[in-house]
RNA sequence: GGGGGCGUAGCUCAGGGGUAGAGCAACGGCCUUUUAAGCCGCAGGUCGGAGGUUCAAAUCCUCCCGCCCUCACCA
């Protein structure tokens, strides 16, 4: 009742507005100067025209004192009583709040504190506000209201702005990277057929018009590779990637992902490539290559380590996988160990392998690494290894205990691929939800002829969080999904 | 889904069987240099929801809702 109340005195407020003639929500202002612009003019500079939300005022007899905060900067402005006369002062005081978007033009001129400020001229209300915002030096700690009211945390939280736009400088750099470096930035079809490109359980949904079951994208895979057999030679997509799995601070359903594909290279090139694409990244976005992160120096400048899955697990565990030949000689050896793996005894070698490393192994895994060479059946769409059939030419990096980036020499020998997914398919009619479909319309692409291809994805999110030291991808997600109240 | 924690004014938080509290914001004043402005005054609550125990429940119990953490599941 109480903020019904607040919200019925604004609402009175903008009558008396309306009365003395004020549109509360005008069309338009005209600015000269972004706030963050206006902060660095020289004292004296007139006719200053700029706008923003007031986050703060403090009013005076006849001098009052308010601040005008956007996303990028923010800037104080005074009204005076002498220069705008009595009745437009006293409606001042009488019907603005913090909150309000406010556009003023003025004089630049310092206070006797020293900071710039607009000496204001003329003033309008460009927006009224009828809820009060959070507390001003606690801000918002409420975690559900920061997720659901997001706009409240930014406007409250400098940290919270800063993570964001941060966020945006991340995007921009990659892209930016990656135009100069010849890659074209390609759209694919979010709505699909199939949901392949990644081992994991999609989202299913209904097409009215023709009238059939569609999927969310796990991935854009396999129609950037498609693109690759149309002649491109280098292409990414930011994506948006849906995933119907388990939700923790280190997965969400809803995610963006940035792939790439380059014809001719091998997981090798794409290694090189990636520490040169991360050492740019860091140092546009972050001016250092070594970033903090739960108290630990995380230092990218160095060679980054190269760990294979098989040598990570003999050194952590103790089993050489080398001599596991089968799942069930694995599963002796780690249940031997007095390692526990829920329901080993449904999983495949392969999968053993995984499960046993993400158990014991990623966690440790601080500094930058390169872990490389895993197994074939976790990776239907890798290019085998010309050493060992049994592997794929693949490689993660791992930061901090979490997978940044995937990446792998592609398989682009058809029959191959038909093998790989056809006992995909085996696992799934198995009653395997998460094995790769069985996709035509890709094998009829690639039998079409391919380049050899190493493909590349990372997890923006999860690079985000880390860059800001976060340890939730909610944190770096405007509007992450919650339950309906 | 299991386990744990939390939910009190618009916001930030106290209070943990005996009349519902503070600061900020709001509202009424004073104030021409504030920036967490200051001072005086005033108002604001179905204590997440529903049951129960009790002479008495924000407080104890049960169920439900929401959020967080964790385990499980999972690129």
């Amino acid at each position: 009742m109480a903020e019904e109340d607040l919200r019925q005195k604004r609402l009175n407020k903008i009558e008396r507005l309306r009365e003395a003639g004020c549109n509360p929500y005008p069309e338009r202002f005209e600015r000269t100067h972004r706030l963050n612009e206006a902060c660095q003019l020289e004292e004296g500079t007139e006719g200053v025209r700029i706008a923003g939300r007031l986050t703060a005022f403090r009013p005076f007899g006849k001098l009052s004192f308010g601040r005008l905060q956007d996303i990028h900067g923010s800037m104080q402005i005074a009204f005076q009583r002498d220069l705008i006369g009595t009745e437009t002062y006293q409606l001042i005081k009488k019907t603005i709040d913090i909150g309000d978007f406010i556009g003023v033009e003025g004089e630049v001129f310092r206070t006797k504190t020293g900071e710039l400020t607009i000496r204001v001229a003329h003033h309008e209300f460009l927006g009224k506000s009828l809820r009060p915002l959070p507390e001003k030096w606690h801000g918002l700690q409420d975690r559900e209201t920061i997720y659901r009211q997001r706009y409240l945390d930014l406007i409250a939280s400098p940290e919270s702005r800063e993570r964001f736009l941060l966020r945006t400088q991340v995007i921009q750099t990659l892209r930016r990277y990656l135009d100069e470096h010849g890659f074209q930035e390609v759209d694919t079809p979010i709505l699909c057929n199939k949901a392949t490109g990644a081992l994991a359980r999609p989202f299913k949904t209904h097409h009215n018009a023709l009238n059939m079951e569609v999927f969310l994208r796990i991935a854009p895979e396999t129609y950037l590779k498609r693109l690759i057999v149309a002649g491109y030679d280098r292409v990414y997509e930011m994506a948006r990637c849906f995933r119907n799995e388990g939700m923790d601070p280190s997965h969400l359903q809803d995610f963006t992902m940035l792939e790439y594909y380059a014809a001719y290279w091998n997981y090798e090139d794409n290694m090189r490539f990636t520490e040169e694409l991360f050492r740019f990244m860091l140092e546009t976005c972050l001016g250092s290559l070594q970033i903090e992160i739960a108290g630990e120096t995380i230092d990218f400048s160095k060679k980054w380590k190269r760990v294979s899955l098989r040598e990570g697990l003999l050194e952590e565990t103790g089993i050489d996988v080398d001599e596991c030949p089968d799942a069930d000689a694995l599963r002796e050896r780690i249940s031997a160990a007095g390692i526990e793996i829920e329901k080993a005894g449904t999983l495949g070698r392969g999968a053993l392998i995984d499960s046993l490393y993400k158990k014991t192994v990623r966690k440790k895994l601080i500094q930058p690494t390169f872990l490389v060479q895993h197994p074939i059946d976790l990776s239907p769409l890798a290019r085998r290894s010309d050493k060992d059939t049994n592997l794929t030419d693949r490689f993660q990096l791992v930061v901090a205990g979490w997978e940044i980036v995937n990446a792998y020499s592609e398989l682009v020998d058809p029959i191959d691929q038909r093998n790989r997914l056809e006992e995909q398919a085996a696992l799934r009619a198995a009653g395997d939800d998460e094995a790769m479909e069985l996709d035509e319309d890709y094998l009829l692409a690639m039998e079409h002829g391919m380049p050899p291809i190493s493909g590349w994805g990372m997890g923006i999110d999860r690079i985000v969080t880390l860059l800001t030291g976060q340890d939730n991808l909610r944190d770096v997600v405007p509007f992450p999904l919650l339950k309906n109240l």
